[in-house]
DNA sequence: ATAAACCTTCCTCTAACAGTAAGGTCAAGC
DNA sequence: GCTTGACCTTACTGTTAGAGGAAGGTTTAT
């Protein structure tokens, strides 16, 4: 099958499969006589779970690191256990923090009753040091 | 003052300082007769202004037009109000994201009993399909 | 025959810096 | 006067995960 063919089935578009591709994450394609990648059915599932796990913000660098476990049968997968737990105590961190920085804007958004950019409060509130 | 002084002064470290002149954030600086730059008091609050917009994380695009409307005095600052709140927006949508993604990395988390990779749950839920 | 719809590679761009190289300047100590 | 270390300068590259577009080859339909 050709790459719009893989790309629809997957929901990954033509470009970042080839990017897939350069960077390492799929295996070169094998091409027809005219030049074209011609893909397999096994390459869907190879793709869907890359998807998945960029849905879930894994770094490509690190789903390398999973698909090598996971061809490696008979190895063990505490290294898996161990990454998506990493990624979820990133995940939790970024959200602790933008709860900060929402609460942040959301007095700042509150703080400029008149219009006039003399008393705007927010640019003031911008102004202090505090932190 | 040199421009580590300035750095020390709004804990902006000095490349950022150099790469915000660049981008055109701040002026371009005073020049010594040694060509070092060469900064006044009121570049530290300038300073300190897009630092705390950066916290904020305001791009720097958006920050140049806060900084443009700070100095037009008479201008309404009704821009101002409505860039934080689209900021606000932006950071609540990035919450309610993170909040999914951490449920599914939870739930992924926990999904790995035993330590082989052929029973490893983790990774058999990573090729399916569902989202 | 030609036009539309594919495919290919290659190059540039994104945001907001950080790292590094190569080189100029300045003040202190010997 | 010389060296050493702490500064400063510009310029170039790298980061992440692709997106956009140019220039050109191929295939399919009309």
């Amino acid at each position: 099958m050709k790459i719009s063919q893989l790309s629809k089935l997957t929901q990954v578009p033509n470009k970042t499969i080839r990017y897939y591709e350069e960077a390492g994450l799929i295996p070169l394609a094998i091409r027809n006589l005219n030049g074209y990648r011609d893909y397999q059915h096994a390459d869907i599932e190879q793709l869907i779970f890359i998807r998945r796990c960029r849905e879930l913000q894994i770094p490509i660098e690190q789903i390398k690191i999973l698909i090598q476990v996971k061809n490696d049968k008979k190895s063990s997968c505490e290294g898996v256990d161990t990454l998506i737990i990493e990624q979820l105590q990133k995940v939790r961190k970024t959200i602790t923090e933008l709860s900060l920085l929402e609460q942040t804007l959301a007095e700042l958004a509150q703080s400029c009753p008149n219009n006039i950019v003399e008393e705007c409060q927010i640019l003031k509130n911008l102004q202090q040091e505090n932190n």
